[in-house]
DNA sequence: GTAATGACCCGTC
DNA sequence: GGACGGGCCATTA
């Protein structure tokens, strides 16, 4: 669980209005090479979880949506979107202008 | 303890 | 970030 709290607690420093990738969480969480944790651990976060999971995206730039999530896929956009991060039509983020 | 799973990344083509 | 393949490792069953 140790591993888990590195990440949440990075993902929870992310600035309002800003995004980050996976492997930028990782590293900040001094998980090198393990951004697939990252992924894994915000998989089970709960909505409900103080935790901004809607701002870590893939390298791409991209919402990574989950099979699983299914349903709340929109959501997460709905609340970028929120924040004022724009989407491009292809449902990318401009990396250059809201990274973190 | 073994095996399967997973919102990914990076180097190379 | 175009497509492909290999690999990293914690968590769960």
């Amino acid at each position: 669980m140790s591993t888990y709290e590195r990440i949440y607690e990075v993902v929870r420093q992310i600035p309002k209005g800003k995004v980050t990738t996976y492997g930028n969480v990782a590293d900040l969480a001094e998980l090198y090479g393990k951004a697939r944790l990252v992924g894994y651990a915000l998989y089970q976060v709960d909505k409900d979880s103080d935790i901004p999971w809607h701002r870590v995206i893939n390298a791409k730039g991209e919402i990574s949506y989950s099979p699983l999530r299914r349903g709340m896929d929109y959501l997460q956009r709905n609340l970028l979107e929120n924040e004022g991060i724009e989407f491009s039509a292809e449902g990318k983020i401009n990396l250059n202008k809201y990274k973190w």
